[in-house]
DNA sequence: ACGGGGAAAGTTGTCTGACAAATACTACGA
DNA sequence: TCGTAGTATTTGTCAGACAACTTTCCCCGT
C-alpha cells in the first residue's frame, strides 16, 4: 500500500505517448487521410518498433479523441476531419484561433502590470488573497482589425527570476511562453462564457460602438497536475468568429 | 485486404466497455469518491473478471474522459469532479441542462410537422433535397419561465411506422424516444454558437423585448457509425444559464 | 451467366504470463 | 533528526496465442 497523500508528478513519458503524438502528425499532415484505413495493428506495431499492447493504448486515446473510429474485424480507420479550426474544445489561446482561420494574430494595446491578487482570483488559482499575480492585458487583432480583449493573470511566483518574459506574453502567445520557456504546459482548462454587450470600456479598447454584440469567456486553465496556472477573461468580437464545440455523447449505453 | 468500402456497423459489445460502464457507475454513485485510489490493475481485474489487459483498455478510455488520472507506479485515481452539470461538451440536449441546474423543465407551444428538407438541411442529414423531414419546434421552460427556443430536424424516414412518436416528443427529451423507442442512440454531435440579438419572431414566443441577447446554437448530432441523426438549433436567453466547456490541452507536447 | 452460400483470410478483441520502470514506504545509519 | 539506500507495490511494456467478427472470394446450383 504504498500511496497516500496527493500524487504529486509524472516524469518520464510513456511510450505510448510518443507513438500518439506520431500518429496525430501523420493524420494533420495528410499521411494519413480521412476515411483510409490504417495499417493492422501488428503491422503498424511493428513499423513503429513497439509492441501491440502499446500501440493500442495510443489508438484508443486517438479514438477518445475522436480522430480514429476502430470496427470490430474491420479495421481502424482515420475519421472524417471533425477538428474544425476554432474549435473551443481543442484550441487555447486566441492566437491559435486566429492563425487556424487563416488569418493574421497581432496585438496592440499590450500592457502588464503586477497587483496583488483579488479574493476571487486568489480563489480561482489557489493563492493566499494578498499575494501577487501578473496581470496581462491586450487587445488581439486578426489581420489588423480588433478582434478579442483579453485579460490573463498568473499568480507572479512563477515568474520569479524571468520577469523579463512578461514582456515576452504581450508578443506571443501566452501558452508559448509558458510552455517554452518556463516548462509548464497547459493539460486542460475549464471555461464558463455567455452574450455581453460591450460596455463604454470595452467598447473604446476594441474599437466598437457601445451595446455591440461580444461573447464573454472566463477561463482557468491547469497543468497536468492539476494546478490552476492561469485565469482569464475574454471579450470576443461575436462577428469574428464561429464558435464550435464537439460534443461527446453521454455515453451512458445499457450494457 | 478485407475491407474497401465505409464501414457498416457494430453489433456486439466489447467486453472493455462493460467494464467502462462499471466503472463509470461506481464513480458516479460514489462507491468511488473523487481523489481516491483505485485498487491496482492485477486486483480490479480479478474482481470485474477481465484480464488486465481489458481493464487498462477501460482505463485508458476512462482517462480520456477526464474520470481517472493514472500515474506511472503510483496508481490510479478517481478524477476531482470536474464534470461541471451544464457543461456543453457532455451534456446533450437541453431538458437534462435545464434538469441538472435544479429547475423543472416543461415544454410549451410545442408543434410538429413534416415538409421536404431544404437544400442546407439535406446536406447536414445526408439527404436527398426534397426528402420529408419531421420538423419539432419548442419552447422549453425552467420553473415555468421560456428560456429556449428550439427547432429539431430529422429524417422522416426514422420514423416510418411510429408516427405516433412525434406528438412523444413534444412532451419528453428528444434524445430519451430516440434511445428508447427507435433504438437510435447519439454518440457525438458538433455545436455552433454564437450571440445574436432577437429578432420579432423569436422575441414574442420567448415572451422578451425585441433586441434581447440570445445565444444561437446550430448543432448536428450523428450515432455511433458517423451517420447524421439529428439538425438542430436553438435559441438559449443569455440570462437563462451559464454555458461551460471542458477544453482539453492540444496534447501536442514533444517527444 | 447470374446469384447465393460458405469457406477462408484478415482484423480487432481478449487472455496469459512475464519483466521493466517508476513510485512509495521502511529501515538503517550518520 | 535527517538523509539514504533498499524493498515492496504499481503501472508500463512486451510476446505469443486464441476468439470473435468482418470482408472477400470462390464454388456451386439455378
Amino acid at each position: 500500500m504504498p500511496s497516500r497523500g496527493r500524487p504529486v508528478k509524472a516524469r518520464t513519458r510513456p511510450r505510448s505517448v510518443s507513438v500518439r503524438n506520431e500518429l496525430t502528425d501523420r493524420i494533420d499532415r495528410g499521411v494519413l487521410a480521412a476515411g483510409t484505413r490504417l495499417p493492422s495493428e501488428p503491422a503498424l506495431a511493428t513499423e513503429l518498433g513497439v509492441s501491440r499492447a502499446t500501440l493500442r493504448e495510443a489508438l484508443r486515446t486517438l479514438e477518445g479523441e475522436g480522430l480514429v473510429r476502430r470496427m470490430w474485424g474491420s479495421g481502424t480507420y482515420v475519421a472524417h476531419g471533425r477538428r474544425v479550426a476554432t474549435s473551443l474544445d481543442v484550441n487555447f489561446g486566441v492566437t491559435e484561433a486566429i492563425r487556424a482561420a487563416g488569418m493574421e494574430a497581432g496585438t496592440v494595446q499590450g500592457r502588464y502590470w503586477f497587483e496583488p491578487a483579488s479574493a476571487a482570483e486568489a480563489g480561482q488559482l489557489n493563492l493566499e488573497p494578498g499575494q501577487d499575480v501578473l496581470v496581462v492585458e491586450r487587445v488581439r487583432t486578426a489581420d489588423g482589425k480588433p478582434v478579442v480583449l483579453s485579460r490573463d493573470i498568473l499568480p507572479a511566483r512563477f515568474l520569479a527570476d524571468h520577469a523579463e518574459l512578461a514582456d515576452q506574453m504581450l508578443r506571443r502567445s501566452m501558452y508559448e511562453v509558458l510552455e517554452r520557456d518556463l516548462g509548464i504546459a497547459i493539460h486542460h482548462g475549464v471555461a464558463t462564457f455567455r452574450p455581453v454587450r460591450a460596455d463604454v470600456t470595452v467598447a473604446r479598447q476594441l474599437e466598437i460602438p457601445r451595446g455591440e454584440l461580444l461573447l464573454a469567456i472566463w477561463q482557468v486553465d491547469y497543468d497536468e497536475n492539476d494546478v490552476a496556472i492561469v485565469s482569464s477573461h475574454e471579450y470576443h468580437l461575436a462577428d469574428a468568429f464561429d464558435f464550435t464545440v464537439h460534443r461527446r455523447g453521454p455515453g451512458r449505453r445499457v450494457q
